[in-house]
DNA sequence: TCGTACCGCTAACTATTGCAAGCATTCACG
DNA sequence: CGTGAATGCTTGCAATAGTTAGCGGTACGA
């Protein structure tokens, strides 16, 4: 047996640690946020272990990201298009905030989209 | 340790069997669809076995389902996350932004909406 | 009444997840 | 220097996911 190590769950692993280190995050207070062990974390982001749906899913909720985007990363769920503009296109189609709330909304998010691409450069 | 068996994977379980028995397949059939043994099929199905992510991803294949409705159905998926409004579901898919970033443009989205649905009532 | 083929399930085993404890390193401060 | 606190990582170990082998039961044709 070469490889038990279904390469996938490296880049899920990858993409945790990445957005982990966008919310400047030590991979303590992350595990403790999620309810897992240090060292598990430690060897999920590492692609050393396959975390299971139940952990998979607070890693999730940690993370305020989508179950279904970590999926999407680890390869196991179908692309499903998620284009970063899809947020602003969803804000401009919601009817229930105002367009000055719409436009607050987008602003926000395209500052944070500029101050993280500025960090990621240093 | 009392409860090894949180008993929203006994309802993943008999899902996954009503499912099979609406598309007429034994167990045995639907195992090797999806790439597992049956005895283990066997064992989801009443809730003994807890089936990781990536054979939950072959069941969801194999029964022509998303998996994201057999997660729902294991209350893995929060209820709450599916109901979500776009913006927000969008939000939580985007993943070039902090976790903390997307906590702020979420509670803002919510707090825009509450303070219109209260002037809507004025 | 055999023999075969299917059904679902149990038993016993291996492989992997997920944890507690602890190591090595680095940085700050007295 | 020390000492304390933070970082990430390695090491066993317990629990459990998933396997192969096989049992008892039912249906059907020879």
């Amino acid at each position: 047996m070469a490889s038990t190590k279904p390469d996938p769950y490296v880049k899920l692993g990858e993409f945790i640690k990445r957005q982990r280190e966008l919310g400047q995050l030590s991979i303590r207070q992350l595990a403790e946020m999620c309810g897992v062990s240090n060292p598990y974390l430690s060897q999920i982001e590492r692609g050393l272990r396959i975390p299971s749906s139940m952990i998979l899913q607070s890693l999730a909720k940690g993370l305020r990201l989508s179950a279904e985007t970590l999926y999407a990363q680890a390869g196991i769920m179908d692309p499903q298009e998620s284009e970063e503009s899809d947020v602003v296109k969803s804000i401009m189609r919601d009817p229930d905030i105002s367009a000055r709330q719409r436009e607050m909304l987008i602003d926000m998010y395209r500052s944070f989209r500029k101050v993280n691409e500025a960090e990621a450069a240093s």
